[in-house]
DNA sequence: ACAGTTGGTTCCTATTTGGAACTTATAGTC
DNA sequence: GACTATAAGTTCCAAATAGGAACCAACTGT
């Protein structure tokens, strides 16, 4: 199986994948959440080559995840920008940068730190269940097949826990 | 810059992508997610080719994701299981797949569905600050340079929102 | 003796990436 | 009028990575 045909599969997170897996398309959205909006600013903070980017760009863009807009004609010109699938994506960089932060800080500590601007504490941001409200931990999830698919992705348990 | 080296920025989401970033990679923490532990069985599943799986469970063996245990002796067999580190990646996993689930499915709806355990309804994660317990809105997030960075991470504003 | 299992490694070809230069269309400066 | 700068890419080539298949080692079971 080919990266490129992982849209195929029925699994949700592997279509997901195919749109924003690719490596430095996370760091493009990080930088759409910063506010960066043009090619040759993306270039210069990311670092990465003219036409990986272009690539990235256009994938992201066919994928509904960002909208290129003309902001001038003559010359004419595009930017880039979240649109609102796009910007459903925030809680995964949210939880990327808090995994991050909290285990891969530096001698200098966690270079951003997001805040909580209701109660103004540095954000630990965890997982809640939008219909009850609880907090959720991952045992508190239960998965289930859709029964088109029954027997085909959960895999049978072998080991212990 | 090459991708391989990225893990030199100072941006926690940087870093965490030098680990779990790569093709693939991601779609090897689902399955151990899902209790997956062997090599074949990860190869079966992912249809991924050997030596590229073999290199992504070097790369997260060698980050701290997960753990490569014997399981028996004669012949040496090793299983890879989740770190307490790899768990807190848990919640990375459930908003992709929940991004996928409401924009990406296809005409046979979500392949997989999560239930809150405690209310039995189908789980709508979001983001909760451990402080107060509220529910947290992107917009609820003010983010802060360290001061050792400062004016190098955060890109000045052009654009009108 | 022979096939099967498990967890890889090796080999070769095809695709993708990194790096730099080039292009197009226009505005501003000397 | 000529030259320089800006923005958003595209093109070119060498180097690295991925895909696919076969092979290997160390057993176990028949």
């Amino acid at each position: 199986m080919r990266w490129q045909d992982i849209d195929q599969q029925p699994c949700s997170l592997a279509r997901t994948l195919a749109i924003i897996g690719d490596n430095w398309t996370l760091l493009v959205l990080r930088d759409c959440f910063m506010g960066v909006r043009r090619f040759d600013d993306f270039q210069q903070r990311l670092g990465v080559t003219r036409h990986v980017l272009s690539d990235r760009l256009r994938k992201l863009t066919e994928g509904g995840v960002l909208d290129k807009v003309a902001y001038q004609e003559r010359p004419l010109r595009h930017e880039y920008r979240l649109t609102a699938m796009g910007k459903e994506l925030y809680p995964v960089i949210v939880h990327l940068a808090q995994w991050g932060d909290k285990h891969l800080a530096g001698e200098h500590g966690a270079p951003l730190t997001r805040y909580h601007r209701q109660c103004g504490e540095p954000l630990e941001a965890q997982l809640q269940c939008s219909h009850c409200g609880d907090t959720v931990k991952p045992s508190d999830i239960r998965v289930e097949e859709n029964p088109y698919w029954a027997g085909t992705l959960i895999p049978g348990r072998t080991g212990s826990d």
